[in-house]
DNA sequence: GTTAATTGGGCTAGTCTCAGACCATTGATG
DNA sequence: CATCAATGGTCTGAGACTAGCCCAATTAAC
């Protein structure tokens, strides 16, 4: 608000940790998000300590504890790897109160209100950019491959529809941030039961977003997905009192 | 786009730089948003040090090295401090070249984008949550304010204005991020010439978001931020031209 | 003037992190 | 069944970063 409350917005802590840690956590947002499948393998570690800018030895740290907390399969040798053994937990009340209890009431409302924001802007400027046919093709058909899930696939899917809509706006940092704010709700979304009505409603949410899209209509855009995202914020908020 | 953009996307560098490098980068920011005004006084070093998570070894390298640069005054006893002495550079297409080719187009491009859309999403947000009459004070209070500057404090205020919408959402993530896209493309802005006609245009577009986020209308708000970035985009683009 | 509080300046011992080299294991291929 | 390429496992020396301590300078207040 005040003069006061921006600088400890800016000056705020410049690492979330120590590399450890936030190796830890940039894997488990891999690992939730879907990125890499259960059952799929992450890079070599030489490689992965490339692209995550630490060394191999804090990788492999991180890579232990994961395999430690059941995350991943570790296997030596050729042909071997880092394989994804992590399902997401059968959805209930007990785990999201669990989650909340975790994040807290405000952070968790705060996760929230960001995600709708960023997604919402996302949905908003792919709809105001001419869209090519490649990219209209790439939307298109991960709506039909979320439309086409099982139980077991919906929720990576649904992620990767969500997350594409950012992708296709083609800035990496928009991107990334919807990727940040969908990976902090991930476990409450996770603890949502998956009833046949709000998938169904959900589906019909996704088509709505993606028609609006396609029409280069930013308004109507930006109202899809908000009406998609305060209807999962509103189960969340019946499944906790 | 297709399955590996998404690791890429995830799987990125988890440390932009060293501690060092980090923090001249933060502090910068501070400056140039003019959270810290010209004239005015960083925090203590010892206060500072733990705000940002760091020794006061690391944070002191990064003061020298901003005073080196001339953006910072240094003075030792009591009353003393680190001292803001930056001020914008005037306008000018050079600089603004200049500025460009430190970035590259194509991040210039994902600035933009990115700050299209995370402020498009704050404004939006914030006009559909129902704001008290303390809130609509300090967002009146901060347009006045701005109708009222001279040049001199301009951008100071333009940027107090656009990040005060962010942070009344409540949200410390999209106040974050917001003051990130800004940061962004401070240096751009800086570019601009602030001509009579732009900043009168700009007056009318800010009292058009007040007006409608004061409405509850999130349509009309995010019309109205995107209108007024979507100006200050195609200004830039025509320095460029 | 003297004092005392506040602030920047500097040092040291210890921990974290890294780059690079080398070892161990695995399994497809010939 | 022997080979060899790809991959995880381990070690070491160097550099980055930290916590904590004390010193030096400055100035309002008495």
């Amino acid at each position: 608000m005040d003069e006061s409350a921006r600088l400890m917005t800016v000056l705020r802590p410049v690492r979330a940790g120590n590399a450890f840690e936030e190796t830890v956590e940039r894997l488990l947002q891999a690992i939730k998000l879907g990125v890499v499948a259960p059952g799929g393998k992450l890079p070599p570690e030489r490689e992965l300590a490339v692209r995550l800018g630490i060394s191999r030895v804090t990788l492999r740290e991180a890579i232990r504890a994961l395999s430690d907390a059941g995350y991943l399969d570790v296997r030596r040798g050729r042909y071997g790897g880092a394989f994804v053994t992590y399902v997401p937990p059968k959805p209930g009340a007990g785990e999201l109160r669990q989650a909340v209890a975790k994040m807290g009431m405000a952070e968790v409302a705060d996760a929230l209100t960001f995600r709708l924001a960023v997604e919402c802007g996302a949905a908003q400027v792919l709809a105001a950019s001419g869209l090519s046919p490649d990219q209209r093709a790439v939307l298109v058909g991960r709506l039909s491959d979320l439309d086409a899930a099982g139980l077991e696939d919906y929720r990576r899917l649904d992620t990767a529809f969500h997350l594409s809509i950012a992708e296709l706006t083609g800035s990496t940092l928009l991107a990334t941030t919807c990727a940040d704010a969908r990976s902090r709700v991930g476990d409450l979304l996770n603890a949502i039961p998956m009833l046949q009505v709000n998938l169904d409603h959900a589906a019909t949410q996704h088509r709505a977003i993606v028609e609006a899209i396609l029409a280069g209509d930013p308004d109507a855009a930006r109202q899809a997905v908000a009406e998609h995202l305060e209807g999962t914020a509103a189960l969340l908020r019946a499944f906790l009192s």
